[in-house]
RNA sequence: GGGCGCGUAGCUCAGCGGAAGAGCACUCGCUUCACACGCGAGGGGUCACAGGUUCAAUCCCUGUCGCGCCCA
């Protein structure tokens, strides 16, 4: 072996072993009759790459995976990648460009969506092998994708479903529009962004009923000015003085000419700005209420490239006199971009002193997650899912229980969200994506179904019954392809890529197809995912889940933090402090980066991730590697079913014990998803225990001693190096893979630790033989710690005297004398009935030894170090002495409690006395 | 404005009613026959502040001050 573990060249080759060992497949034959533990992946975008976020998320679900598959579970972990419609579309449309291709529209429909698909074959999921690289040990033959043919097909059944229980429906509705994209996009796709803007005081006349100025006005205040174009009322707040007398009266719209309303309506707000408000239904979602409220037309000035459109809008001119204003107007803004008419707007106003006032104005302004560009609130005929009817078994199933959140305070959060939830808008004007499963017949009926036949047939037969085709008529059709087809035109547009994803928990074990996956595999056990889509996903996969299968789609659903830079600031490309994944497992190993991960993985708080901490945890991969040298070069091999139930040597007993309790504590831990204490246990295991006691305890007894005890040494060691790298093995699994097939007797490609059996060493707890390996743990401390603060040299070998020890600890003494000399550095061991003159002494559990350190003695340094330590003890017991003097503590404390205060005051005080004892001795030399 | 969370060792964080913990960093000493990606020994904390509950509070409650994030 290596002096160091050397990850680049393990990882693939362990991998193989997997791939080989077919390890990582759910239903494998030997485990039919286990029960199964399954997790679907949250889908990365198959444009994605391997980020931070992507290694927490995945390190944590591979841990769970792993875990209870050693625990011989039936683990299917489904893997998969989701189209991700914008981004996708976006990466292959930047493509064609780059390449002086024809564009989208150019290409058509057809051929660029089959652009999309061999840009998916070639470079899409790149991300699923830098998953595999992490290590996730994800049954890569059940891969999916959300575009597959058999996911299609669930998402067609489903849209269809909703459809005919009317909880999916068209509507004409502001939409969050992003220009640059031209497609609408989701709520939680927008982002409210602070921007500096201003405020804009527009006079609007009040005119008489016979449409004549009064001289009064009204003054508005707008972020928007050219949204004024398409304004159709001012709403005042019912209550405020200053404008009630006039509720009911008109205004002309200044630069337009249409007459529009004044309205008492409660939203507008008497404390801001003037108190009065434009209202423009079409273009702002508050006004959009308001018009409904009173019943305004809606007027839409701006088309799909959110360019001002005036000329032939319909809605813009109705009502509207001509006039030369109106004509001006229309000629200086039509076809104009937004923000070119916003200024523009804003001189025709001042020109005509209407422009009021001009202050500056913070607001938030919505802006594209991924295109950056100002969102408009655009009106729009779009498909929608009735999401309030849907969620209410949602928040059911959680408030009963049947699903819990870990921890549980993220309940909260989605409580809030389904509570307040709006119409979810799922149609895109994308190319690409799930193309709506609606046709539109030429006498404006729609027909939804799950095949253009099915559509077909069923508008055939409407027009039958609509009387506009006879039996023969409808019957001809049918029976000719070509006109079947030209009959109906299918809705253009895509739906989101959530609404497939949704699906994801069912649709990816068969789902419309009644699988024995389904059946065995649904509900799936565990959720793992960002708190950042509890509301994209989590909350949408369990409306999908109990509506189509009437049970959640996963029991536990545990929501992990972000991952962070060291300074505790998101991570960012324009931030420029992105660590990746890859990087550093290059550098360090995936191993490293996955244990870092875990330990780090508290709940509720956010990781921040430094190198630093990698670099630690790749020393820890190091440091089980060097016992497995260790181990080694003392031939400790593997011996297949060697049992070990009862072992001789106390200290072999007394590791056995230790593991015991770390293998309960790390499986508690990952049980309850406390991965940073799970990942702690195994640590303190691993280095501090078996590396730093059981292993430097052990090497006297295999230099000399009696072979067996030698043999049972050796059996000992292989054992307890394999139950390290068992429960190492979900943190690390290539580190603790390839130590497993090094020590392998024989070789096997079936026998992988990632199916070995988890440590079960119930029975092996002993209580004694921790109390004698901890006090001699306990003296060796106290001596090495007296070496080291008295400066004696290292290379020094001094004598120990047991003083007036009790025969069992003197015993104990001659027992482990040649363990106890050597991790001392000791010359002898003996006893006394009192401590040489000018000896060092100290307290070990009661007994006091002594160190005559003759030459090495530095007085001054003991003098110091003796006080301070009495100094210490006095302090403790000062505290103990007061709480025990204390009536009420005697009375209301527990027996137990107060009984520990007593002998821990009893024990300081007898500690004390013994080192002013020593220190007095010291005087007299 | 509403919600969630966080202020514990120089840094990053565990702990959350009965003796202040880890990793890293720091100091000192070590080529001790697995490991210098190491070994041994140390220093370092009015557990943000102020009240309250309790025999007992870093932990529970209230408030204040700072700092995040999410939703309006």
């Amino acid at each position: 072996m290596d002096k160091t573990f050397d990850p680049a060249a393990v990882e693939r080759r362990v991998s193989d072993a997997w791939e080989r060992a077919g390890a990582f497949r759910a239903g494998r034959p030997d485990r039919v009759n286990a029960p199964p533990f399954s997790m679907v992946i949250p889908p990365p975008n198959v444009t994605g790459s391997l980020h931070m976020g992507h290694a927490l998320n995945n390190t944590l679900q591979d841990i769970l995976c792993r875990f209870e598959r050693m625990r011989g579970k039936d683990v299917l972990w489904q893997p998969g990648t989701d189209h991700a419609g914008i981004a996708t579309q976006m990466v292959v449309e930047r493509q064609l460009m780059e390449r002086q291709e024809p564009n989208r529209r150019d290409l058509g429909r057809e051929k660029f969506l089959e652009r999309v698909w061999a840009w998916k074959v070639e470079s899409g999921g790149a991300i699923v092998n830098q998953l595999k690289r992490l290590g996730a040990s994800c049954d890569w033959s059940r891969e999916r994708f959300t575009m597959d043919e058999g996911l299609s097909r669930a998402v067609a059944k489903v849209f269809v479903q909703l459809y005919r229980e009317g909880l999916i429906y068209k509507d004409k509705r502001l939409v969050n529009y992003d220009p640059k994209l031209q497609t609408a996009i989701s709520d939680l796709e927008v982002q409210q962004v602070e921007i500096k803007g201003s405020l804009w005081h527009f006079k609007y006349p009040v005119v008489d009923q016979s449409g004549r100025d009064t001289g009064e006005f009204i003054t508005v205040a707008t972020t928007r000015p050219e949204t004024m174009l398409g304004d159709t009322a001012v709403a005042v707040h019912p209550d405020d003085e200053r404008y009630r007398h006039l509720h009911g009266q008109h205004v002309r719209l200044p630069l337009v000419g249409r007459l529009i309303p004044i309205v008492a309506d409660s939203y507008s707000d008497p404390e801001k700005g003037t108190g009065a408000v434009k209202i423009t239904p079409a273009h702002d979602f508050n006004d959009f209420e308001v018009g409904r409220r009173h019943d305004l037309p809606l007027v839409n000035v701006l088309d799909a490239d959110a360019k001002i459109t005036l000329r032939e809008n319909e809605a813009f001119l109705a009502g509207v006199l001509q006039s030369p204003e109106l004509n001006e107007t229309v000629t200086a803004l039509d076809g104009q971009d937004r923000f070119v008419a916003r200024k523009r707007v804003v001189e025709m106003m001042d020109a005509r002193g209407l422009l009021a006032a001009t202050e500056p104005h913070t607001h938030v302004v919505p802006h594209g997650e991924r295109s950056g560009a100002v969102v408009e609130p655009w009106l729009a005929d779009q498909w929608y899912v009735d999401a309030k009817t849907l969620a209410a078994p949602a928040l059911a199933a959680v408030r009963e229980g049947r699903a819990k959140f870990i921890p549980k305070n993220w309940e909260k959060t989605y409580f809030d969200w389904l509570e307040n939830i709006e119409p979810w808008c799922i149609s895109r004007q994308l190319w690409w994506g799930h193309q709506i499963p609606a046709w539109y017949a030429p006498w404006g009926a729609v027909y939804v179904a799950e095949t253009e036949e099915e559509a077909i047939a069923e508008a055939l037969g409407d027009a039958v019954t609509r009387g506009i085709y006879d039996d023969k008529q409808a019957g001809e059709i049918a029976e000719d392809p070509v006109r079947a087809r030209e009959l109906l035109t299918r809705d253009e547009d895509v739906l989101d890529t959530w609404f497939s994803s949704a699906l994801w928990p069912f649709s990816t074990l068969g789902w419309p197809d009644e699988t024995p996956e389904l059946k065995r595999y649904y509900p799936t056990s565990a959720l793992v995912t960002g708190f950042d889509i509890i509301f994209f996903w989590v909350a949408r996969m369990m409306m999908m889940g109990l509506h189509f299968r009437h049970e959640v789609p996963f029991h536990d659903i545990y929501i992990h933090a972000l991952v962070r830079d060291e300074k505790g600031a998101k991570m960012s490309k324009s931030k420029g402090n992105v660590i990746d994944p890859l990087h550093l497992i290059d550098e360090y190993g995936a191993d490293a980066l996955r244990f870092t991960l875990a330990a780090l993985a508290a709940q509720g708080r956010d990781v921040k991730l430094s190198t630093q901490r990698v670099e630690g945890y790749r020393n820890f991969a190091t440091k089980l590697w060097n016992a497995f040298r260790f181990a080694e070069m003392n031939n400790c091999v593997h011996l297949d079913a060697c049992e070990f139930s009862r072992n001789s040597v106390e200290i072999n007993r007394w590791i056995l014990s230790q593991a015991a309790s770390a293998t309960t504590e790390v499986s508690a831990s990952i049980q309850a998803y406390r991965f940073n204490d799970a990942a702690q246990a195994v640590y303190r295991f691993i280095w501090n225990i078996v590396c730093d006691w059981y292993l430097e305890l052990v090497k006297p007894l295999l230099a000399g001693s009696s072979e067996e005890e030698q043999r049972e040494t050796r059996e000992t060691i292989a054992f307890v190096l394999e139950i390290c790298v068992k429960l190492l093995h979900p943190f690390m699994p290539f580190l603790t893979e390839e130590l497993w097939r090094q020590t392998r007797a024989v070789p096997a490609s079936e026998d992988v630790l990632a199916l070995a059996r988890w440590p079960d060493l119930t029975g092996y707890e002993s209580s004694e033989d921790e109390a004698q390996i901890g006090w001699m743990i306990d003296l060796i401390s106290e001596i090495r710690s007296i070496r080291a603060e008295l400066n004696v040299p290292a290379a020094a070998q001094i004598l120990l005297v047991f003083v007036d020890a009790a025969p069992e600890i003197a015993a104990r003494a001659l027992k482990w004398n040649d363990t106890i000399r050597r991790l001392a550095r000791l010359s002898e061991i003996v006893s006394a009935p009192a401590a040489p003159p000018g000896a060092v002494q100290a307290i070990v559990r009661q007994t006091v030894i002594a160190l005559p350190l003759g030459d090495f003695i530095d007085v001054a340094a003991e003098r110091r170090r003796l006080q301070k330590e009495i100094a210490r003890e006095e302090k403790d017991g000062a505290k103990l002495d007061a709480k025990l003097a204390n009536p009420d503590f005697l009375e209301r404390a527990p027996e137990e409690v107060v009984e520990e205060n007593r002998e821990r005051r009893a024990e300081a005080r007898a500690r004390v006395a013994k080192m002013q004892a020593a220190l007095e001795r010291l005087a007299e030399t």
